[in-house]
DNA sequence: GATACCATTTTGGGATACCAAATCGGTATG
DNA sequence: CATACCGATTTGGTATCCCAAAATGGTATC
């Protein structure tokens, strides 16, 4: 019996029994993302056991996907939160215009591309108002839930991976609020093109928005990176 | 400890010193590669233990990371080795023609494209009187390598992956001289457009090659999948 | 003969014990 | 004061042990 006080596992999801690698998985991942753990920092084993009231076995388990997802490496023997890499967030960036694009074309090209319309209304549900973490997730979303309408499953994991990746850079990228608005207006000109399907428009749109995207993330990235360092962070030059 | 007889662990390659882990992953991972167990088989954590004089904390790990590659998935509570499924196949053709044609053009895009001549060596290696087994893992290297010339991580792993996941099926398809000869042409072609540095071209040409080979692979499976089902190799239909 | 039911075994999930290597401190030496 | 050395501590790697759920197999019932 774990007789660690912080071992009160929180109350699985009602319904749901959620195995302890699946708890530690989620959690530390969240932790991760949510940069409550800086790029670079270093994981002990032990000290995840505890966090989360799990013994070794789950930790060693959910260490193990988590490094597969790239948000954790090995450092030597032990573990570390995958810093932050330039130079991977762009190369990252050349892999998923490939993929994306590609996932795009297949789904301009369906009989039925009404799907999209799911994805207008998640994009229309950002106004003014919506807090900045909404307009992060949404940004994310629309990507993977494009990807997901091509119906081909390698290509939509491809894209969530990437995305994932990407993702603690995004949340670090300094975007001002027009920034904000033009990619919105871009992912509605991509979805205009599918919808009308046009396969070579959205993949032109979609291949110049990740282009663009890519070269902001990079450049704010590189502006801040004595301030995300000073913050703890570790950013590894391009 | 482990009284099995097959508990004599294999001498680590001298040199290197193999974590059980890496052991257990490779040994294992090289059975289902090598159809030494057959697609759809079951497998047991405490088999696996004894079979390769490893406990279950290693075997455990192990099946993780080879679960991420795709070649073992949960059957519910337990380990199954990955089926063959021709719908699957399908897609990581779609998927590796994106993955394979972004790095290609990145490669014929370059300045230095000399790393090609490695390639063009490789497959020169091959002739009338080499082994199906090498012609096997020769037209994977081709591929595998032409993407790592790209100097893209992330593409360079998205093609190792969908060989890894093509491997089983296309060691399954019956493929006659003349069609190992056709691949040989045309990989040389796609080499020839690339030391140009024509990039439309090289994509073109391996975008009809991948096309091609998932026409055969898949026809020929699905042609054969009686008597693939009669060697006890589950195989999934389209 | 088919089927519902129960005892037994097996299996994966998890917890813990042990070990060797790596790390960290502190001390003695120059 | 810098440094080389040595012992204590920490850490990941592994082996085992326990448990609950699931599979198995035999049996009694209809």
């Amino acid at each position: 019996m774990n007789l660690n006080p912080a071992a009160v596992n929180a109350v699985p999801k009602s319904g749901t029994t959620m195995s302890q690698m699946q708890n530690v998985e989620r959690q530390l991942r969240g932790m991760i993302l949510g940069l409550e753990i800086g790029p670079g920092e270093r994981l002990t084993e032990r000290w995840i056991e505890s966090r989360f009231g799990a013994s070794r076995t789950p930790v060693r388990a959910a260490l193990l996907r988590l490094e597969t997802e790239g948000l954790i490496a090995r450092d030597g023997r032990g573990w570390t939160v995958a810093p932050i890499n330039l130079a991977e967030l762009g190369q990252i960036a050349v892999y998923r215009e490939a993929v994306e694009v590609a996932a795009v074309r297949l789904t301009a090209s369906l009989e039925d591309r009404s799907g999209i319309e799911v994805i207008a209304a998640m994009l229309d549900s950002c106004d003014a108002g919506t807090p900045r973490e909404e307009w992060h997730r949404v940004g994310l979303d629309f990507h993977i839930e494009l990807a997901r309408l091509s119906g081909n499953e390698f290509l939509l994991r491809g894209v969530r991976d990437a995305m994932t990746r990407l993702s603690r850079a995004r949340w670090l990228e300094v975007r001002d609020t027009a920034a904000l608005g033009r990619a919105w207006a871009e992912h509605h000109a991509i979805l205009a093109a599918v919808r009308k399907g046009d396969a070579e428009k959205a993949a032109r749109l979609l291949s110049a928005h990740i282009a663009g995207s890519r070269h902001r993330l990079v450049t704010s990235l590189h502006d801040d990176r004595r301030g995300l360092r000073a913050r703890g962070f570790a950013v590894v030059a391009a």
